[in-house]
DNA sequence: TTCCTTGCAAAAAGTTTGCAACTGC
DNA sequence: GCAGTTGCAAACTTTTTGCAAGGAA
């Protein structure tokens, strides 16, 4: 578990939400997706706690997580829907593979100071937290380039 | 019209395919979005000529276009599936509002270069012709910020 | 004529909503 | 106890598929 309870206690009461057991359970499971996770990937974790629980309880759970800043969602270019613990402080972008699916961290610097350009020259605001790029990993490509 | 009826029609037959009614609409309309387009725009669009086709054939004329490299897709960051004019010589890349949804090209040498840098880097192949950023215009930033 | 393609209808997949029972506070 | 939350079922939306009639080569 790599949230803090107390702290996102806080949020959730702060906003005037409830914590609940199946919060716990979800919050959970997208910390042990460590990086980005599918919704689907978090209903089949839970599950194994709670066999009860419902789809639409994760809808309903990680929508109220992003509204209150707990979770950070961005759209792979995929186009799936990804789910990660918010961290105002470590930015950083992900390389995703298309292949195996293996994700790759890079520093948020390098890529910030492309979209500092960006902004400087065009006025336009890059959503830098929520930036997941595609392509084929080292690995995948040594198999079959 | 952008595309080149003769160059299309050639692919589409050398991948053993038809040229019909259908997909010459079909193909108009992607032209007519000028960037990137849904595949409800599409439709709309090819409706206006043609009110009885199919949105099932829109999506499977959009799928084939895209299988024989007439035409590209790219997930926004937004989560929709944009369509273009597959372009081989000129490379580039699309800035997308997410509150007016205005697009904005931007050269490829700019993220190209970057793209060589990560690759040298990790091994890790990017996507570079199927690339969307998200964010906020200029425009609207001025208006509220 | 041959076989690919289309429109229509139905099915499948993914997501949202209404509501009674339950539970945090 | 009150109000927010959950599980279940049903509704909705989006995308895919089966098939008979139509059309390109």
């Amino acid at each position: 578990m790599s949230h803090h309870r107390t702290a996102y206690e806080d949020i959730l009461r702060a906003a005037g939400h409830r914590v609940t057991r199946q919060r716990i359970q979800i919050l959970d499971a997208v910390c042990e997706g460590e990086g980005h996770t599918t919704l689907a990937a978090v209903y089949v974790r839970v599950r194994r706690h709670a066999p009860t629980i419902d789809l639409s309880t994760i809808y309903r759970t990680l929508r109220l997580f992003t509204s209150v800043g707990l979770v950070i969602c961005t759209t792979s270019p995929f186009g799936e829907d990804l789910y990660e613990m918010a961290n105002p402080i470590d930015h950083h972008y992900h390389l995703l593979c298309r292949r195996c699916g293996a994700q790759q961290e890079i520093a948020g610097s390098v890529l910030g100071a492309l979209f500092a350009e960006i902004e400087a020259a065009s006025g336009f605001e890059v959503d830098g937290d929520h930036l997941v790029i595609g392509g084929v990993c080292g690995a995948c490509r040594a198999r079959q380039p």
